[in-house]
DNA sequence: CCTTAACCCGAGTGATTTGATCGGGATTGG
DNA sequence: CCAATCCCGATCAAATCACTCGGGTTAAGG
């Protein structure tokens, strides 16, 4: 396992993506202002972050981004992992005696528990812990007007269009899927 | 908190030092040899392990390293932390308002937290849970013949010589909890 | 002394990764 | 249709990685 700023990255937009996918699709664009990262490389961990299942996207007008499960059964090793592509950290490509013929290297046997362990923790956070913190600590998120494409359509008569912004309690539970 | 090949080098480093340390200052071409890492690498890494003071180098013939304290008191955060120096994941380099006026970018917060908790963990565990783990799976030291500068001099008889490999570590449970 | 073992250090290097930009597509709501 | 949005690949500068090189400085042993 690699850590670096791209998972990060990567950690950071899903969290974004979580907060407000329950408003509809969420657009890389809105992801790219508020979190300050550039679009294009938000597309290049989307496709990765889409093709591992993570997210599902829909397309044109409207359209963008949402989880491709929930945010419960999500966690940062998948995020992780699926945008840093494993490295081969043994310096042996895997072959068995790549330590004088006297067995695989001790390169092999440490980082592949080590890498376990890691992930057996990243692996024990879920998106939606860190959804949690993000909300006790007081964030508030400010609903975009709903589009046809919201996953729970506005009742009747006159959408709620609020530019103040809402606060996730007013509203969150009311269009939480089960 | 980065997590690469290079933090890895380091623990691999730093366990066959610990472990073999009690016969006197292990040099880096021991270590070269044995973890198969080029050493003038080692030269790098040790030079960081130095300057964080984790580890205290002997010069001269004989010489080498030893450890800056005891394995008990240096964890595999410290070891990580030496060598990867931290790197700003932010993009706000810790000024407060990098999301408009609105205060510090949700990276801000967030990478610090999910930092905090990567440190917490690999600063769970000692150096000599690692050597400890080597030990209970059986793996002995071949002790170089003791030289002047041995810490303590070998107690008497022979030394355990031992046609074990040395470099294969077993670190099954590297991070077992305890 | 001298030789040699070892640490020390900084400069340099090719390969890879990072984070970004660009230019185009494809899809779809209005 | 048009515009919003995802999609994709090429390319790029900068950084980092893993390593090498070429010298030092220090100190033990003869």
């Amino acid at each position: 396992m690699r850590l670096t700023t791209k998972g990060r990255f990567a950690v950071t937009a899903m969290i974004d993506l979580a907060l407000r996918q329950d408003a509809g699709p969420v657009t890389l664009a809105a992801i790219s202002q508020r979190q300050q990262i550039s679009l294009s490389y938000l597309e290049q961990l989307f496709g990765k972050l889409r093709r591992h299942n993570l997210v599902e996207s829909t397309r044109g007008p409207g359209g963008g981004y949402t989880l491709g499960r929930k945010s419960t059964e999500i966690t940062v090793a998948d995020i992780i992992l699926s945008v840093d592509e494993p490295i081969d950290a043994t310096h042996c490509g895997g072959k068995e005696n790549c330590n004088g013929g006297e067995g695989r290297c001790m390169t092999h046997d440490l980082w592949a528990s080590l890498n376990s362990k890691m992930v057996e923790f990243l692996d024990s956070v879920s998106l939606q812990k860190l959804v949690d913190d993000q909300l006790a600590k007081g964030l508030v998120v400010e609903h975009k007007p709903s589009l046809k494409r919201a996953i729970a359509p506005m009742p009747i008569s006159q959408p709620i269009r609020v530019n103040v912004p809402n606060s996730v309690f007013d509203l969150g539970n009311m269009f939480a899927k089960s």
